[in-house]
DNA sequence: AACACACTTGCTTGTTGACAACAAGTATTT
DNA sequence: AAATACTTGTTGTCAACAAGCAAGTGTGTT
């Protein structure tokens, strides 16, 4: 049934997917998805928290105990292979967040909530390599790690909107290698 | 007639807002914002392209001739002026960009071409830079513009959800900060 | 063990109200 | 009289809900 909703958001977007196509595409009658999930919300909140955990999972097994830089470009590079291995994951979870733009949407919370935790996350990372000296005592956590995991999301914004112009490999090069410009201690003398 | 639209999006997002009611926002009949736009999609259309509008204008005046690290700065400061100045224009631009996610949305091909636009634009500014020496000739200009329209993009976004978390001022200053390190010549000596 | 009964679970079909889209008007101006 | 600006009537679609049904799952009785 989930997977069902995952194809025709993918096939027909949000807007286009009715909970009748839902049911009747996994097998059933037009009343199931409803009777379910209770609304199309509900549904599709239940969508976006499956495929939320799956990404959860991958990137701790990924981090797992680093902290500081490594931390980071460990984690963008979970991302970034997470995109390839399951680019319509991504592409269904980050629909159904940009969704959760609009004032008084379901999604709304789920979204916000997603994303803090990931700003938080980067924040302690960031923290921690400060504590340990790997990071610059300048730079502000909070700053930076929103701009972190903005960057993430709008370069997967970007490439949602145009998958064929979005060369993710050389942004993630250039992406780690600024990370680590800007946020550690300069020892290249 | 679009300012009410604006407002009922504000205030209910997309979704939430009915034709019906905008009509009668504007002090019409429920039919009249279906006659004069022909549907939802056209009329969030022009609302679209009418503050994109105002903000090119704005951005045109801001960089004038400038290029390079110049221009990329001017255009951020801008931006962020314009969020100050305008939050609501920029709230409202962003939530229908965002609805453009969606598979089959009509307001996908607005968002993809004001993307596009955007990043073609930063790609011509740091070509410019590259070309008289200002910025580092190893720079990839497709991937720095893409980087740089996603990262203003990815901010707008989270403010978009949390709008009190995101201090815009901090943010802005490091992201120029961070633009002049990893693009400029390093004149530190 | 065999049966009957209440009760739950999983799903379907019927219905309602909201809404976008459109068609057919009615003023009002030129 | 003809175009313009707007309104009202109508239809089809869809989410949400309610009511139903069929197939289990005990639980107690003889």
């Amino acid at each position: 049934m989930l997977a069902a909703a995952q194809t025709l958001i993918l096939e027909r977007g949000i807007e286009g997917t009715t909970l009748a196509a839902i049911g009747e595409r996994a097998g059933y009658s037009r009343g199931l998805a409803t009777y379910r999930y209770g609304s199309k919300a509900g549904l599709f909140q239940e969508v976006s928290s499956n495929i939320h955990r799956r990404w959860v999972t991958y990137l701790e097994k990924a981090v797992d105990g680093q902290t500081g830089i490594e931390a980071l470009c460990s984690a963008a590079d979970a991302y970034y292979r997470f995109v390839s291995d399951s680019p319509e994951d991504i592409r269904v979870l980050h629909i159904l967040y940009y969704a959760g733009a609009e004032p008084s949407s379901e999604l709304r919370g789920l979204a916000k909530t997603a994303f803090q935790r990931q700003i938080a996350d980067a924040e302690r990372w960031i923290q921690e390599g400060i504590d340990n000296g790997s990071i610059l005592d300048n730079v502000s956590p909070l700053a930076e790690a929103t701009q972190y995991v903005a960057h993430i999301a709008g370069v997967t914004y970007i490439w949602l909107l145009n998958p064929v112009a979005v060369r993710f490999d050389d942004i993630q090069t250039s992406f780690k290698q600024s990370l680590r410009d800007r946020l550690t201690v300069d020892d290249a003398a």
